[in-house]
DNA sequence: GCCAACGTTGGC
DNA sequence: GCCAACGTTGGC
């Protein structure tokens, strides 16, 4: 059942992923409250999340092959447009800000060994670039991470 | 560095 | 529209 917030839709939750070497936490959170434009999303499933996502939405900021972790909180700050760097005009980018760095990284392995996180797009999906993230889930790896 | 998973491309 | 070949992602 949907409910509301203050006369808002509850939020929704995500989760991003970034090679460290391509583009980092530390990279993220130097651009402060103006963000980064979140490009070079060429995937459909994962477009849809894009073009789902609500100002104001959260979103896990993951860092795969090095490190293999998540990092900290995103903010959505700006709702889906045409990906400037997409020659073909099919896909989407959204503009996100670093919001807060977990206390404690939570590891792929973490979340592999928890139970109540098998259905995460992140362990079934281990490709798909940017998922949503159930309530449950977030708040379930917010508490692994320490927040 | 390997390779499984899986999305995309292109010949038919 | 099928499906084999190919390319990419990302965990290990």
């Amino acid at each position: 059942m949907a409910y509301l917030i203050l006369g808002q839709v509850a939020m929704n939750y995500w989760l991003v992923k970034s090679e460290p070497s391509v583009w980092s936490w530390d990279q993220q959170v130097a651009k402060g409250a103006k963000g980064e434009a979140w490009t070079g999303v060429r995937n459909y499933t994962a477009r849809q999340s894009l073009v789902a996502m609500k100002k104001g939405d959260k979103a896990f900021f993951y860092h795969s092959n090095e490190g293999k972790e998540i990092v900290g909180i995103a903010e959505i700050i700006k709702e889906a447009y045409p990906d400037p760097t997409d020659k073909t005009a099919k896909f989407v980018c959204v503009d996100i800000k670093a919001d807060k760095p977990l206390k404690m990284p939570v590891t792929m392995a973490a979340i592999k060994a928890e139970k109540k996180l098998a259905d995460m797009a992140l362990v079934k999906y281990s490709r798909l670039s940017v998922q949503p993230v159930t309530a449950e889930e977030w708040k379930l790896v917010c508490k692994m991470g320490g927040m």
